[in-house]
RNA sequence: GCGUCCGUAGCUCAGCUGGAUAGAGCAACGGCCUUCUAAGCCGUGGGUCGCAGGUUCGAAUCCUGCCGGACGCGCCA
């Protein structure tokens, strides 16, 4: 159900009636570029939706916009819709919607299992996300990347789309060689599973061996060209180590509950083969050239003022490969092998020029049809309280599993100081899915292109805008079908909906509900997951207020009305959980 | 030097297809529990939307310049 959509469609059609009655008297405009700027209302008494189109178009046809806007009132069709409109200010419309209409929305909400979402026009996307180096331990760094790629592909699967996750992880590179040698010496004395049971002391004990320990670095590289040889050994030693690796990510993504799994890993060692391939490509069709012994694209479309294109390296003068090789043997894939029609890839806002780069080379060479919507979706870097890089205390990096250990731990001790009755089980299953749902949410919450700052005591205040609030909300309406013993999810009934001077809070909480899909698109749209976050907030906290102002299982309050209540109550609570559950975030019964 | 992103309340952030009096939360202060779970609700105070121009009937939103910050700019990813 898309509220804005069906207005803005009504409108245009009013719009397109009249421009062609104002034309055949004498003007001359193109209906079809118009704007249809329909916006939802800032204030409830200007109705729920406003329609801001008549004094741009009153400039156009040199007339007042009040009659303009009187003009769109007659050609526009809402009588379904609508209980009224009317003409306000200098002239926007004010759509105050039609309560039995909205209340029939909410019905047929209840009675779907998709809550009356429709499909989008089905589409093959590609998203890259998470992507960690496998050479060390997932920390903080990737948490960004990896729940904001997982929320957008969950949006997009239940709005139809067919989703491809690919988990472009590092498995490959030069400190692969140091890494192997040092793993072929720890195999004498211990398995490999213990010896790489902390891949980050593991990658600082071969460091230090490589900058200190005489022959050892001759050791790595030699490692490092055994490796790309293919040989068998080594290869074998490699495969042992990602395997290792890759598990220590799987146990961060069950954690994380992100839906990530081995299946959907495409590594940069993918792609070696190809890499050749593609050099010679671009080489023979005279995309790339050789300069200064490496082989490069020029690219003219982001010359400096002098007239000097940019530099994209694809093979270094050594023959060695790069990431840019790697990216456009990941696109010739993308679009040819699994045939997207768009590509979402989410990575740190530093590398937003090597993908603007990728892409021009890309479409030069024409690896992408020219359909394809290539989306690099950058975030912001995740900063300690000081406003600094997150590190700990002695400035190393935090391990994503600590710091998501830490989140459960802390508010398991919150949690213990509200208790009640709940057993040490219970307590740790919510401390659990409050202390991961607190820390996701945190971040999804914020516009993901800017920095943002990390704070235990904010994300965990369990107060205002954060995940224990939204899930609190839950409760307390799971608690309601509890008291009343009546079975939820098949819960349906005739709903009423008030007046905005009769119960406002009603009212405002049935129009949020039906705006749900309207967030979703969103987000879908903008990659942006924060939308879904402040839409799920605003219903969580519209259905506080209708819960404080309107007794539901009172006494006094009679049948057809209490299950009116509980029909918006209900789809509260269904909205609620589905949409946490695309961002990742669990819901409990009780808390 | 060039480029990208950003600058909104004491703090953390929304709002940016131009629209009516710029919104939340936290923090501060004051109310509301014989309870559909107070992890809640109601209220009060708090803003030169970095600065200066411009476009417009109308600018936090678009354009230009400046100031301040982060990041990036040929052989790491």
């Amino acid at each position: 159900m898309l509220i804005q959509a069906i207005l803005v469609d009504r409108f245009k059609q009013a719009i397109e009636k009249l421009i062609l009655a104002h034309n055949e008297a004498g003007a001359n405009i193109d209906a079809k570029t118009l704007p249809v700027p329909l916006s939802k209302s800032t204030r409830p008494e200007f109705g729920e939706y406003q329609f801001n189109g008549a004094m741009a178009l009153s400039k156009q046809l040199k007339k007042n916009p009040r009659e303009i806007a009187q003009e769109i009132l007659e050609h526009v069709s809402l009588d379904d819709i609508a209980h009224h409109c009317e003409i306000a200010g200098p002239g926007f419309i004010n759509i105050h919607l039609d309560s039995n209409w909205i209340a029939q929305q909410i019905e047929a909400a209840n009675g779907n299992a998709r809550l009356n979402v429709s499909k989008q026009t089905k589409q093959k996307v590609v998203v890259d996300y998470s992507s960690p180096n496998l050479a060390k331990e997932m920390h903080v760094g990737h948490l960004r990347s990896t729940i904001i790629g997982d929320a957008v592909v969950k949006v997009l699967e239940f709005l139809g789309a067919d989703v491809i996750r690919q988990n472009h992880m590092g498995d490959w590179g030069t400190q692969f060689g140091m890494l192997l040698a040092h793993l072929s010496d720890k195999l004498e004395q211990s398995q490999a599973s213990t010896a790489l049971s902390d891949l980050e002391d593991f990658y600082r004990e071969a460091k230090v061996r490589f900058d200190n320990e005489e022959g050892f670095a001759d050791r790595a590289r030699e490692y490092v060209v055994k490796l790309q040889s293919g040989d068998e050994q080594c290869l074998a030693l490699w495969e042992q180590f990602i395997d290792i690796s890759i598990s220590h990510s799987e146990e961060v993504y069950t954690k994380l509950g992100v839906s990530l799994s081995r299946e959907d890993i495409m590594g940069e060692s993918a792609y070696n083969p190809d890499l050749p391939v593609l050099v010679k490509d671009l080489l023979e069709r005279e995309v790339a050239v050789r300069d200064q012994g490496a082989v490069v694209v020029f690219l003219p479309e982001l010359a400096d003022k002098n007239g000097n294109p940019a530099v994209y390296i694809i093979q270094k003068s050594g023959g060695g490969y790069l990431y840019a090789t790697t990216d456009l043997a990941a696109i010739r894939y993308r679009c040819g092998k699994l045939s997207a029609d768009r590509t979402m890839i989410f990575t740190d806002a530093r590398q937003a020029l090597h993908f603007k780069q990728t892409e021009l080379v890309a479409r030069k060479a024409n690896y992408m049809p020219a359909s394809h919507h290539y989306q690099h979706c950058p975030f912001g870097m995740m900063l300690g309280k000081d406003g600094k890089p997150f590190k700990t205390r002695s400035g190393t990096t935090i391990k994503l599993a600590d710091l998501l250990d830490e989140a459960i731990e802390r508010a398991a001790k919150l949690i213990a100081q509200r208790a009640g009755d709940k057993s040490d089980d219970e307590l740790q299953e919510i401390a659990q899915t409050v202390g991961i749902g607190a820390v996701k949410y945190a971040d999804l919450s914020k516009n993901r292109t800017t920095d943002y700052i990390f704070d235990w005591d904010s994300m965990l205040s369990f107060e205002g805008n954060t995940a224990p609030y939204l899930q609190y909300a839950y409760t307390r309406i799971r608690s309601i079908f509890r008291k009343a013993d009546i079975e939820m999810d098949n819960f349906t009934a005739p709903v009423t909906v008030a007046n905005h001077s009769d119960n406002e809070s009603e009212r405002a909480l049935a129009i949020k509900l039906l705006q749900f899909e309207d967030a979703l698109l969103a987000v879908s749209n903008e990659a942006a997951p924060h939308l879904l976050c402040t839409y799920l907030y605003e219903l969580a906290s519209l259905f506080m207020k209708f819960y404080e102002a309107s007794p539901i299982l009172k006494t006094d309050v009679d049948a057809s009305l209490r299950d009116s209540r509980l029909g918006l109550a209900a789809l509260s609570a269904k909205t609620l959980k589905q949409g946490l559950s695309m961002l990742g975030i669990d819901v409990l019964e009780q808390m």
